[in-house]
DNA sequence: ACAATAACCGAAAAAAGATTCGGTATAATA
DNA sequence: TATTATACCGAATCTTTTTTCGGTTATTGT
């Protein structure tokens, strides 16, 4: 986990969300395990995109802070499974208000979008 | 607006939705323009945290993906003011979804967080 | 014995984002 | 005339986050 040396403001509720979950890939990875996708190597293949180390300090993290559970730890071949604890679930309708605000907005946002590579 | 080196992908809601919205501070300006707080000046010293320079980046930017609207242009001694668009208006829900996660989660995280720092 | 696999970690480097600081413009006011 | 106020911009710097890369560990299959 990374050391501040600016101190936060966590008083403000969205403020302590976005810290929670709005790393750039964490609510690609909470999808993810509730799509059933449990294990690291899975989620890996699931978001390509994204680093395989950024995916483990971000399962770090979701584990830290009780959104998510890790299961069967010390067996070999390491066979990890994530899933969702009681909080992790609660944010699932905020992800897919998320996402439908998102898709709802797609065109609007990448009309600008192109008209920023034009200029 | 900076110049990004990696390419997005904004095809996931998601992560379309924290581009528009999920700077440090872009919640707290939509807020503050929410609560009628339209003038540059206002909403600095409304979010006394925030540099002058961050809020005015991102009212920049939330003017370009067409979150909010500008008035008065040019006019001296300026005296902009910035209010929501219909799109804009349409993350409010978002917003106070995400603000009441955070409060009802508060004691949860701020648990966590303590732990970190004895150790 | 040896390669492959899976989870995970540390550290350096790169990229993104935020802050600081100093500038411009112009009208109103002292 | 000089100062103040407001909005905004550019560039350097600093902080935070992500990526890259090269480890470790221990079991399973060859």
């Amino acid at each position: 986990m990374y050391e501040r040396k600016i101190e936060e403001n966590l008083d403000c509720g969205i403020y302590l969300a976005s810290r929670v979950f709005g790393g750039k890939w964490k609510c690609c990875i909470l999808d993810a395990i509730n799509r059933g996708i449990a294990r690291p190597v899975d989620i890996c293949s699931y978001i390509p995109d994204a680093s395989k180390r950024v995916i483990e300090m971000q399962l770090a993290e979701l584990l830290f802070y009780g959104i998510i559970e890790k299961s069967s730890e010390d067996t070999y071949p390491k066979k990890s499974e994530y899933s969702l604890s009681i909080v992790g679930k609660s944010i699932l309708p905020l992800l897919a208000q998320m996402d439908e605000w998102g898709l709802a907005h797609y065109e609007f946002v990448k009309e600008r979008q192109k008209e920023l590579q034009i200029s």
